[in-house]
RNA sequence: GGGCGUGUAGCUCAGUCGGUUAGAGCGCCGCCCUGAUAAGGCGGAGGUCGGAGGUUCAAGUCCUCCCACGCCCA
């Protein structure tokens, strides 16, 4: 930035520079969106602009008490930002979201606030964890701990932040303000210390125990998969569906027979596909609704349950005989038999102690289809997700006789040693040879497999860390009724319905770069644990000097040990797992500010939860949301935020994802070098993105380029840059310069008060939207702000401030006051979307005037947002205003059709209406609507009975209600009404139509004008054009035409707005034009507009020359202009 | 498979409590205006309102089913 604007900024005094303002400086002659935004950037570097903001003061110097200086302290608006992974660089997921907590703080701050926005970094979890394991070449629990978790985890220390850098310089770009100076990461021990007690709260709660749940596990590997690492795994089409998923896998699909006890010769018929889970096999599931048969097999005798639709199947494949039917019944009948046990080995687990019967049962379960198998489907509780709800539900024992690696143990003999795909032969060949199997097929089917190591994944159930949730659900759905979302359906359907629903959480990962969970545990007896809270309670139970605990990753606390206080002889060590790192995300509240154990900032947490305001991605709906509202409601018993923006994802301009690999998209720096970050900020924030829809960035299918974001300059920015150039060219050349006196004028034009007004009305329209937090119609309001201010305020004020200097009077004087003041209003009011342009634009108009007085006046963030001044707001004169634009719409309308240029006067138009309140306006504007049009008169009539014909229509919105069903005869009716009578309802008279007495608000009267003019009407409005043109109107449009001639050959010679000319106009003889030129007020009139100083009309018969040559009309002139010296 | 959302002009989107000629912007075509404008104005072409039923005097709007797409869950 200029000298001139650093001497105004320093220091409270402010306004130094304000006796030696010599008024605006020249606008650049080319409109340069990112050079501005990089100067803008530069100015904010030099005073410090972004620290004042989200400090409320300067570097080194206390927080003052408020920026007003009342002994108060500014009142807080408190922000909660996501911590996104640093293991990639921003997309423009991210940025939407930074415009969105950019916005909305801004926009708080600006009345008043102090919004504290710190950075946060998501540090742990699997995406560091894969890329290292990549980066080192060592995947899965035996190939990690062989390197050690120490290398292991410096390597993801060392690695996590590399791309911060790149955030920083993205997000400063964009314009978003954001401390980074004081981020959080949640791998500092302070944050996980917080981690720690956030967890020992829900422990002393009662709120955590030891489970099991069915995961996805890599055999060699021996580690659980994520939902994440899955998705990795290997795809293919699959050619039955066309689809991509899993890769396909052929596995055995194996019918087997379970002998029911109690009749003889009878078998339930079951089926699998993983034959290695036979061993474990503990009850066979029905579908309850499903209707079975026992049949008999004609050939053999055997009877057999099994969905007669099913074994249709098996016979057609030819792998059943003929049978016959015995009987049928529903699923829900079949529930409760019992089964001799396939195999030996848990045959034990029959019974419960009481004499009941525990397994080998026949169970209900809806999850049962009968698409395929028997209709009735073997269970195995510790291999299937299915099977351990159902499991769980009837009591069955969990028994999973296998290591993460897949190899059978001891308990079952026959197999051990053998991993589990390996056994699937030797299981069917033993079930072979005791005669259980009734059919034996292939089954080809998608199915996970390891990302790495490319093997079928194996389910199986393992023991975990759960946080009780489903007791919490009263308060969670209580809690979220205390949440402003935006949109509503969010919070209501999608986050209500999971909040309703909400399971136990399972927050423990096998992981090894994480918080790890602080439960110790006594390698005697497991259920004799302690969760440590703090580390100094660690360091005191473990007899460590105080302070010597810095770190609690794994590598710095997984040796820690200490004998147990209620176990003789036993040792405490940590359980191996770490925390899902969603539970650190939702800690963050706390985490950031190391609560409870930083005094300092004790109090602020407690205070400031919820937070005002949140906005994230659809996609954390179930992600940080959640786990931010149940931690807060289980720690405080309050929902962690009150308003929440959800932002929907982004695709490319093709609808699909954006894709690296495809280019379908532009780099997003380089459309910020291209078209400005404003103008990205104010595309992405004006569409239903903002309210959880999906977004294509794009202008159509193939704009791979950001043209999108090009219109966004042309629509939002450049009208603006264009009012802005306006005003400062005329005020250099009047040397117009604004004072602090502006604000207090109080303009006489109707022009003035009626952009002052409609000035407010925007300020308050703002407002309510910003505090709604409804982004998306902040850009459509301001655009049609700007269309006001363009195209009626200066296009209709434009030759009031080229009067020349002699005739500037109070007039202009108004001019020039009014328009300053809309545009300086402007610049605050769109300071939160369009950071830079508003800035630049406040820095020309005021900072670099010396006009800013005071704390603070240096940039206009750290001004306050206009509040509304009710009195300036005249809504009949913005509806009148309204009319008159209308009423010249539809009056160009009519020229157009017939042809006739504005440039060629019109003697008159007419317009008629009955509704006192149009013709008050066409009173009142008829000078601007008769320039506008050029018309040499406005006529203004009530009666339009001559103009147009009338007919009628029912007002089926107010009849409906009262006719109901006689609705149609009378609407028919309606249609036939004469003129005449349709005149009598306008007199306020009523009409007989099928008995009912109708009234005007029964009716909906159209106008047609009546053939014989050049008309049109619209609502109550008819206007019409008298086209009848004289020869004296002929001869000054033709005067019109050539001055158009020469302003166009001024501009392109490149003359300065203000040089005079001297001007030869060569036209032929006894032609139209010279003819025109004859005319004295012509000739003035010409000279005039385009300060001609010397005018010399001559006559030729004809020319040749092209030099100069100009056509009206068809016929020909030539002009000759030059500077006017003297 | 379930939950939620979306489907309206070539594209991006409005469309109120159900009310009868379904709108805007961009793009295209034509015309016009312009000594602030890189703009602007007016007009035109362009719509089975995803489909099918239903409720109703009346459905883009309400209900049911179906189709497509997206997100999340399974």
């Amino acid at each position: 930035m200029s000298d001139a604007r650093d001497q105004g900024a320093p220091g409270s005094s402010g306004g130094s520079s304000a006796g030696s303002s010599a008024g605006f400086g020249a606008p650049p002659a080319k409109f340069d969106l990112p050079a501005i935004e990089r100067d803008v950037i530069e100015g904010w570097r030099a005073n410090e602009v972004e620290y004042r903001s989200l400090h409320g003061h300067r570097p080194g110097e206390d927080a003052p008490a408020s920026p007003g200086a009342t002994g108060e302290p500014a009142p807080e608006f408190v922000f909660y930002d996501g911590p996104p992974f640093a293991t990639g660089l921003p997309h423009y997921g991210h940025l939407l979201a930074g415009t969105i907590k950019d916005v909305i703080p801004r926009y708080w701050a600006m009345n008043g606030y102090r919004v504290e926005r710190r950075f946060g970094w998501d540090c742990h979890g699997l995406p560091i964890e894969s890329l290292v394991e990549n980066e080192l070449g060592v995947h899965g629990r035996a190939e990690i701990e062989a390197l050690g978790v120490p290398k292991f985890n410096a390597a993801c220390r060392a690695g996590v932040l590399r791309f911060t850098s790149e955030w920083r310089a993205v997000v400063e770009r964009m314009g978003r303000w954001v401390d980074f100076d004081n981020d959080y990461k949640t791998m500092d021990a302070t944050f996980m210390e917080s981690v720690w007690w956030v967890f020992a709260e829900l422990w002393k709660q009662g709120r955590i125990y030891e489970g099991h749940r069915v995961q996805p596990v890599s055999p060699l590997l021996g580690t659980p998969l994520s939902n994440f690492e899955v998705a990795q795994g290997p795809q293919e089409t699959n050619p039955k569906t066309g689809k991509d998923g899993h890769k396909l896998r052929q596995d055995p699909s194996l019918t087997v027979r379970f002998a029911v006890e109690g009749e003889d010769n009878t078998y339930l018929w079951a089926w699998t596909t993983t034959p290695w889970t036979l061993p474990s096999n503990l009850a066979l599931a029905v579908h309850p609704e499903v209707e079975y048969a026992l049949i008999e097999v004609v050939e053999t005798g055997e009877k057999a349950y099994v969905e007669p639709g099913r074994l249709e199947d098996y016979q057609a494949r030819k792998r059943v005989g003929e049978t016959r039917e015995l009987r049928r019944m529903k699923g829900a009948e079949l529930v409760g038999i019992a089964y001799a046990p396939l195999l030996p080995y848990f045959a034990d687990e029959r019974l419960n102690e009481d004499g009941s019967r525990r397994a080998f049962k026949v169970v209900s379960a809806d999850y049962v289809t009968t698409d395929s198998g028997t209709g009735i489907v073997h269970q195995a509780p510790a291999f299937g997700e299915d099977d351990f709800l159902v499991g769980k539900r009837e009591g069955l024992p969990l028994i999973r006789p296998m290591d993460l690696n897949g190899y059978f143990d001891e308990r079952v003999p026959d197999f051990q040693g053998l991993r589990a795909k390996d056994a699937d032969k030797g299981i069917m060949a033993k079930l072979k040879e005791q005669g259980s199997i009734v059919d034996r097929d292939t089954y080809v089917h998608p199915y996970p497999h390891c990302y790495r190591t490319d093997e079928p994944l194996l389910y199986m159930a393992i023991s975990t860390w759960f946080m009780k949730v489903e007791e919490l659900r009263e308060q969670l759905a209580a809690n979220n009724e205390k949440i402003r979302w935006v949109p509503a359906h969010v919070g209501d359907k999608r986050f209500g319905n999971w909040l309703g629903g909400a399971r136990d959480w399972n927050l423990s990962r096998n992981r090894y770069w994480g918080t790890p969970l602080p439960i110790w545990r006594c390698d005697e007896d497991p259920s004799d644990m302690v969760c440590v809270g703090s580390i100094a309670e660690l360091e005191q139970l473990a007899g460590l000097e105080p302070g010597s605990v810095t770190d609690l990753h794994r590598e710095s606390i997984d040796d820690i040990t200490f004998p147990s206080a209620r176990t003789e002889g036993g040792t405490m060590r940590r359980v191996s797992e770490v925390f899902d790192c969603w539970f650190e995300s939702g800690s963050m509240p706390y985490a950031q500010n190391h609560y409870p154990f930083d005094p300092a900032k004790k109090d602020y947490v407690e205070s400031n939860l919820p937070a005002n305001f949140i906005a994230e991605g659809l996609d954390q709906t179930r992600g940080w949301f959640y786990t931010l509202h149940v931690l807060s409601t289980a720690l405080f018993g309050r929902p962690a935020f009150e308003n929440v923006i959800v932002n929907g994802l982004i695709l490319a301009a093709d609808g699909k994802k954006m894709s690296k690999r495809l280019k379908n998209y532009p780099d997003p720096m380089g459309v910020v070098e291209r078209f400005g970050a404003d103008a990205l900020r104010a595309y992405l924030i004006s569409g239903p993105v903002v309210r959880a829809e999906p977004m294509r960035f794009g202008r159509d299918k193939n704009d791979t380029e950001g043209l999108c974001v090009r219109e966004m300059v042309k629509a939002a920015i450049l009208p603006l840059h264009n009012a802005y150039n306006f005003l400062v060219t005329y005020a250099r050349v009047d040397g117009w310069t604004p004072t602090a006196a502006v604000w207090d004028h109080e303009p006489a034009a109707d022009l003035d008060r009626w952009i002052l007004s409609r000035t407010q009305s925007f300020v308050a329209g703002m407002r309510r939207e910003f505090e709604a937090y409804s982004l998306d119609n902040l850009v459509p309001a301001w655009l049609e702000m700007c269309d006001e201010l363009n195209n009626w305020y200066i296009r209709r004020g434009r030759r009031r401030y080229w009067k020349g200097g002699d005739e500037a009077g109070a007039d202009k004087q108004d001019a020039y006051a009014t328009l300053y003041r809309v545009l300086v209003t402007i610049a605050k009011c769109m300071a939160p979307v369009l950071p830079f342009y508003c800035e630049h634009l406040y820095q020309r108009l005021v900072v670099d005037l010396g006009l800013a007085t005071g704390a603070d006046a240096d940039s206009v963030h750290l001004q306050r947002f206009p509040s509304v001044d009710e009195g300036r707001i005249d809504a009949a004169l913005e509806r009148q205003v309204a009319l008159a634009r209308k009423v010249v719409g539809l009056a160009l309308a009519l020229r157009e059709g017939e042809r006739i240029g504005v440039r060629r006067p019109l003697p008159k138009l007419t317009v008629a209406s009955r509704d006192p309140e149009v013709r008050g306006a066409m009173a009142r504007f008829s000078e601007d609507i008769q320039t506008e049009l050029n018309v040499k008169a406005v006529e203004i009539a009530e009666d339009d009975s001559a103009l147009v014909s009338l007919s009628a229509k029912a007002n089926f919105k107010v009849l409906g209600r009262k006719l109901g069903k006689r609705m149609k005869v009378v609407a028919a009716a309606i249609q036939t009404l004469e003129a005449e009578a349709l005149r009598a309802v306008l007199e306020g008279g009523t009409v007989e139509v099928e008995g009912e007495t109708l009234g005007a608000d029964d009716l909906i009267l159209r106008r047609e004008p009546l053939p014989g003019r050049v008309a049109e009407s619209e609502g109550t409005i008819t206007v019409v054009l008298d086209t009848n043109i004289s020869a004296e109107l002929e001869q000054e449009g033709l005067a019109r035409e050539l001055i158009n001639r020469i302003q166009n050959r001024r501009k392109s010679s490149g003359l300065e707005v203000s040089d005079r000319i001297a001007l030869t106009v060569v036209c032929l003889d006894g032609g139209k034009l010279s003819g025109a030129l004859e005319r004295e007020e012509l000739r003035a009139l010409v000279e005039g507009e385009t300060l001609t100083a010397a005018l010399s009309v001559e006559q030729t018969a004809g020319s040749d020359a092209q030099d100069g040559r100009e056509e009206i009309d068809g016929e020909q002139l030539w002009l000759r202009l030059a500077r006017h010296e003297g």
